[in-house]
DNA sequence: TTAAAATCAGTAATCGTTACTGTTTTATTA
DNA sequence: TAATAAAACAGTAACGATTACTGATTTTAA
């Protein structure tokens, strides 16, 4: 299977290169739908599954049942809002001591760990007060 | 609203306490039906989330779509096999300073974090080898 | 024992995602 | 440039986990 051009596809990693705030399929099908009208919701899934799998984007899961993507593959961590769902990256440093720390009492290979912060974002804090 | 006895309920959670493997709802009503042949799978569901929301077993999502359940409420980690999918307790301390650090450089409030490791469980590397 | 409310079984609906199908694009070779 | 094979497409159907609905049954307290 060799892979072959396509526009669509182009489309789709140069909307996500814009946008720091690790969109959804849905919300990427909504946006490249603006350039390209006609185009499906399987080919926007298709086309972030094969990005991902060439390890071109990141694939996200914050525990929300909806899967998101990043532009930006370098490990790092992020944020989840409770209140309103945002996925922000954080700055800070890995913890690869971590994988380390697991495998001392486990029988088996640790090979990495996954990890998300949530709470409350600026934004939801300034409304409730 | 009263919560009121059920004994479709007490099951759930009687099941829930016999195993540390973590069970999804689908595995926790084929279980069930032994007592209570007539269950539905929906009652499966709204007890595990009724139980959760009162804290008394807690719900477990590590990225493969489904969720599980623990009768552990303690706060500890898990390990999830990459290869069988199984879910397993780590024997670890808790990394609080982990909220902390990433609090450090962020404007909001981060209230806590979801962690769990990944790799080969035992029983798949001897079967690989 | 009755009556209100919670819970139930059974089933339909929802949601995110994946799979299928016949058509269109792309890349290669002539 | 034209012909060809394979990849990718649009559109739609199917899927799996979960939630919502409905009319019947249990539970609890009076």
């Amino acid at each position: 299977m060799n892979l072959k051009h396509s526009r669509q596809r182009d489309s789709i990693k140069a909307f996500l290169s814009t946008r720091k705030d690790h969109p959804t399929a849905e919300i990427v099908y909504t946006n490249v739908r603006q350039s390209f009208p006609n185009i499906s919701l399987g080919t926007v899934y298709r086309n972030l599954t094969l990005l991902a799998d060439l390890g071109e984007i990141a694939r996200l899961r914050v525990g929300d049942g909806v899967d998101r993507f990043d532009y930006d593959t370098s490990p790092h961590y992020h944020f989840v809002c409770s209140e309103c769902g945002r996925v922000m990256d954080l700055e800070m440093p890995l913890m690869e001591h971590l994988t380390e720390a697991a495998g001392k009492s486990f029988e088996g290979k640790i090979e990495g760990h996954v990890t998300y912060f949530y709470g409350h974002c600026n934004k939801c804090i300034q409304k409730i007060i």
